[in-house]
DNA sequence: TATGATATAGTTCATATGAACTATATGGAT
DNA sequence: ATCCATATAGTTCATATGAACTATATCATA
């Protein structure tokens, strides 16, 4: 197999840049992720970890450094980056630094089938995401300004795009909210479902 | 089982939308989504259709209307919602709505280990995701506008919201460019890493 | 000194995902 | 008349995910 074939996901992305830092046991991984508030932006699960590991090994962008224990704990392992791991971790953030995926996500599902919901009702719910929106933006800001005292800035652009991006859905879901509040933009579910009755019957005909 | 256990899931909730308007077979299903232009932002794939449809099934949140076959085509099973269906997803979708989640994206990630590129790369890869970006924001900018004469407002919000999230992403990675460009963010690998053994070390001796 | 909370260090297993495959039908081009 | 591209309608299977579980050690507190 060759490393270029892996595609890397989101663990072995952290797994290879931990290890580039020196090598380390997969709990350590852990702690200093933790320690970093990493772990709350990137949503890694622990049991993933050792999966990744798994994987990083069989490609052999990572090896075993050494196992051993310390008093009467369980064992430990330690693993180390391999050259070929260094490049595919360079090679794979350079490519998702320069590459916007399209990610699925649960906000735009549920504006799609906002229409199943009566524009009154859709203005509630707006207005409650909007307010849960600003919980958060204020829990991250209060979080950001604490550790920038101590942390490197570079270390916390990842907050600041998340700022950034929560704020962004905010201003927006509340500008859609007004504009439904308004009478701007309107719907009755009833008209819309006799004009999808046109759009499946093409559907139900298949192609020409 | 209880309906109520479920955790919908995307295509559960885009199963449960159509079958809103009509019975149908799964196969209508891909196509009124194409159609509609759902599948494309919506990200699901084929092959997970069937299984959230027996998942729905096995939870009495649809059952079988009838299965028959047109011509010498293989056979068609349709589905029709139940009205424990049409309780959760209307429950499920005014969650979804209320309740923004955290979802891991792969530019956080990215961004999470900017630090391990130099400061003159990084702003380059940057500089490719903006372009990136306003070509994706062009294109759905103008698909928008050419579906917008047909269909009703309220069907293409969660474009306009995704077209709204590109376009505050574009100008938060520019603005993020421009301050390692001019200066106002710098870093080096090496006085970072420097650092960071400092916080290897407190993670390596666990909790006091 | 007993007790509960948390840290250490993973493993297991049920379920979810999505790429690839199967198999036939139809229409248009050659 | 034949061949190819595409539509129809799913199924299979390898891999990924993450919740729950195992099992011990250490520390603080009552």
């Amino acid at each position: 197999m060759n490393y270029m074939d892996l595609e890397l996901g989101i663990w072995e992305i952290a797994v290879l840049a931990l290890l580039r830092e020196a090598p380390m046991h997969p709990y350590q991984m852990q702690r200093l992720l933790h320690l970093r508030h990493k772990d709350e932006i990137l949503a890694l699960k622990r049991g993933s970890l050792y999966h990744a590991i798994g994987r990083l090994v069989r490609g052999g962008l990572i090896g075993v450094e050494k196992t051993g224990r310390e008093g009467k704990r369980p064992e430990r392992t330690s693993y180390r980056i391999t050259p070929e791991g260094t490049r595919a971790f360079l090679e794979s953030l350079r490519t998702i630094v320069a590459t916007p995926r399209r990610e699925p996500s649960q906000c735009m599902a549920a504006l799609s089938f906002l229409v199943h919901l009566n524009p009154k009702e859709a203005c509630r719910l707006l207005a409650e995401r909007g307010k849960n929106l600003d919980a958060e933006i204020a829990q991250h800001s209060t979080r950001l300004r604490g550790v920038s005292a101590h942390v490197a800035r570079i270390n916390l652009v990842e907050s600041e795009y998340l700022l950034a991006m929560l704020k962004a859905e905010s201003a927006w879901i509340r500008g859609l909210e007004k504009e439904i509040h308004q009478g701007k933009l309107v719907w009755d579910l009833k008209s819309i479902l006799r004009e999808a009755a046109a759009s499946r019957k093409v559907a139900s005909q298949g192609r020409k």
